[in-house]
DNA sequence: TGCTTGATGTCAGATACTGACGCAAGCCGT
DNA sequence: ACGGCTTGCGTCAGTATCTGACATCAAGCA
């Protein structure tokens, strides 16, 4: 029998993330967190660097999803498809998300209040985005390619998530996302079509 | 004469950022900052709604600028050109930053150590974006083409800023924007001539 | 002169964080 | 079984950010 009930840091995310709702994330202040789960305030900070760590302190397993699914594809099927390996990572994330329906509702719920935590969200983004293009650029995949291909599978991972979130319906957040990458696909083409021509001189 | 020194603003604003440059963002206390100004802290959290928002005030302002040189633009030349429009405001921001390149230089070297601002740049920017587009869209500009436009548009203002601020000696940031407005355009001249193509073969 | 306004000062908090240290349960090697 | 080490948390004292209520005093105006 332990001196302490387990799993402190998930009993402190789920409250924080209940009271962050039900009375906006300003008016909860991190004793009323604490209180709520039985520790002290010096144990939150020990968890979480600050108050707004709380509700992004998962990204770094996130990004871990991300970047595996990237390689996964790669070793399968090498550097050669660029824009293919960055969907795999998206859609890696995307099926990590799928049993979360509602706390990612709550959270965004949460940041559509606060600025900061609209502004720690981008930034996360953006580290995100190198990350992965850095992960791509490293297996092989050309550079310039590698940033295109980042930029065109996150943008529709954002359009499927928020899609996702703002159904009544539950629809599957796979499937959205298979759609707005085909829906990229359909806007780029006539581009890429192009760019390919000029390049290799070949043409469908 | 006053009571006070006018120009509280101003001062606080200055001696804030030659504190942030000298010993760093976290560093430096508002107190620091007031001593140096000659007031109390609680005249700096009245023009100021926190420590950040020292770095970041003047933004209204810029936005101004932004949309005037939109509304301008638009004014003489109507509608039918979305991206000029845009590059017209990017413009004139760009002719407002020209004579403050120390400044700018500084808030960038401040920024780079504080992931917190920079969310908070990123989370400004997104607004600019948003306020542009909305200009071009109320002023007979297609909510899509709106979108494109300052999407270019503003993605070459970044280029040319950061160029502006990086290189050692100091060209004009309007001549750099220009340099990037064409080269984005040399990278899009051929997407966008096939979906013209395709828009008017269908249409006419 | 007397009244109002506006920018600032003063003071007393609330809240977010941090460093130093102490405590007790579990684990581990002997 | 013993003693030490580690781990997770508590306690306490302190700093920094930010806020509300109220006081002050020059300047402008009636």
């Amino acid at each position: 029998m332990s001196r302490w009930e387990p799993g402190t840091a998930d009993r402190l995310r789920l409250a924080a993330l209940e009271l962050f709702v039900e009375r906006g994330y300003d008016a909860t202040t991190v004793d009323d967190i604490v209180e709520q789960v039985g520790v002290t305030q010096r144990t939150f900070f020990r968890h979480f660097a600050d108050k707004e760590e709380v509700l992004f302190d998962e990204d770094a397993s996130m990004q871990q999803v991300l970047l595996d699914g990237a390689q996964t594809y790669l070793r399968r099927h090498g550097p050669r498809n660029g824009l293919a390996a960055a969907r795999a990572a998206t859609a890696a994330l995307a099926r990590s998300f799928e049993a979360e329906r509602e706390r990612h509702r709550a959270r965004r719920q949460v940041l559509a209040d606060v600025p900061a935590l609209q502004g720690r969200q981008l930034v996360k983004q953006e580290r995100w985005g190198e990350a992965l293009r850095d992960t791509l650029a490293q297996n092989g995949v050309p550079p310039v390619d590698a940033s295109v291909a980042v930029a065109v599978a996150v943008a529709a991972l954002q359009l499927a998530y928020s899609e996702w979130l703002t159904a009544n319906r539950s629809r599957r957040l796979h499937s959205l996302l298979m759609a707005a990458d085909a829906r990229l696909d359909s806007v780029l083409t006539p581009a890429r079509a192009e760019r390919d021509v000029s390049r290799t001189g070949r043409n469908r």
